[in-house]
DNA sequence: TAAAAAACCGACTAAACAGTCAATTTGCGT
DNA sequence: ACGCAAATTGACTGTTTAGTCGGTTTTTTA
């Protein structure tokens, strides 16, 4: 493995368990087992890694979830399958998710930044499609985007402390029906 | 005003602006005007300083959203009261809700502290009895105040952008419909 | 009003930190 | 096999940091 991606993922993990400002550059540079400079060589300051984590964690996701949608199916069908690879990707993924949310929470974050991903505008469109179609409740597809992923973390969150649920796809179902009324006409 | 009052909204204005780490104890204390010592007399270190400010924070928003509900108030009554006054709180002390957000995402917080608080609490009995009634979705009812939770912080996110629709009765009842219909059975 | 306690000051320190750099190794095209 | 660029090292630095402390002022108590 290259020491780039090296560097990546001990950053992952100790921005996640630790904290920005909690994990020194030394130490990720230390647990990845490479010298201090060469982190320096690939990201010139530590705030552009840890940008340079947030486009690489985000991509990966959204890859994955929208590549699960299958043609010909219906919005709510690929509403579920959306929201269901998101929050399956998080739960088997979860650096990435306490990453993502420390980020997205941190003074770093800006919308301009979410809106400069392609994968964003593709959502969009998605939920402008069901708000023409008259399936959607007719406000800002703006904010059921936001409301769809606000909720795929809460499900997250929940289903991380009910380990027993996670297997149980009924239980599952019921969750998604949060997330479809919420945004349903 | 007292001096540790000072050191505290000063905190609060530089930590959400800056961030946890971003923000020098020594800057907290000459922006607030005074010495660096007594800011260490007040909280014996930075991040009982920052948990001291999360409970400050916490209670004063649940304490006025729990105030606003009346007697004799349907279950759905009572869930708009307190979804309004959540969002107009929020949007009216920017800096307390860029601080919780920061805060509840970042390694300081855990599932542990929120359930200390006794408003908590109170929420949850306010969902179980919705469950009991039949009017809520048969599901944790734990899941279902972190859903409404979610949506509040949403909801100030999007009418921040938006800033024309923040005095919109109507639009505002729309986006309640959302969360309503979340939970509803 | 005296004594005890609490609030307050700001200079100080030891550690930690992000980022630099001159020197060395590696790998690759020719 | 040569030469050159990119990768890699780790010791180093100037700055910043959280937290301390001996001493002073203000407030409370009896």
């Amino acid at each position: 493995m290259d020491k780039r991606t090296k560097l990546m993922l001990t950053a992952k993990k100790l921005f996640s368990k630790h904290g920005f400002y909690g994990t020194a550059t030394a130490r990720i540079a230390k647990e990845a087992g490479v010298s201090n400079g060469i982190l320096f060589h690939y990201f010139s300051t530590k705030d552009k890694l840890i940008e340079a984590m947030y486009f690489d964690v985000k991509d990966r996701i959204f890859h994955y979830s929208l590549g699960q949608i299958y043609k010909d199916a219906t919005l709510k069908e690929s509403f579920y399958t959306l929201w269901l690879a998101a929050v399956e990707w998080n739960l088997e993924n979860p650096e990435d998710f306490d990453f993502m949310l420390q980020f997205e929470n941190s003074p770093f974050y800006s919308l301009e930044i979410e809106k400069s991903h392609k994968y964003v505008q593709m959502t969009m469109e998605l939920a402008e499609q069901g708000i023409e179609q008259g399936e959607f409740k007719f406000v800002s597809p703006l904010i059921l985007v936001q409301v769809v992923a606000a909720l795929v973390d809460t499900t997250v969150k929940f289903l991380r402390m009910n380990e027993d649920l996670q297997q149980d796809t009924e239980y599952k179902n019921k969750l998604f029906e949060i997330v479809w009324d919420a945004i349903k006409k």
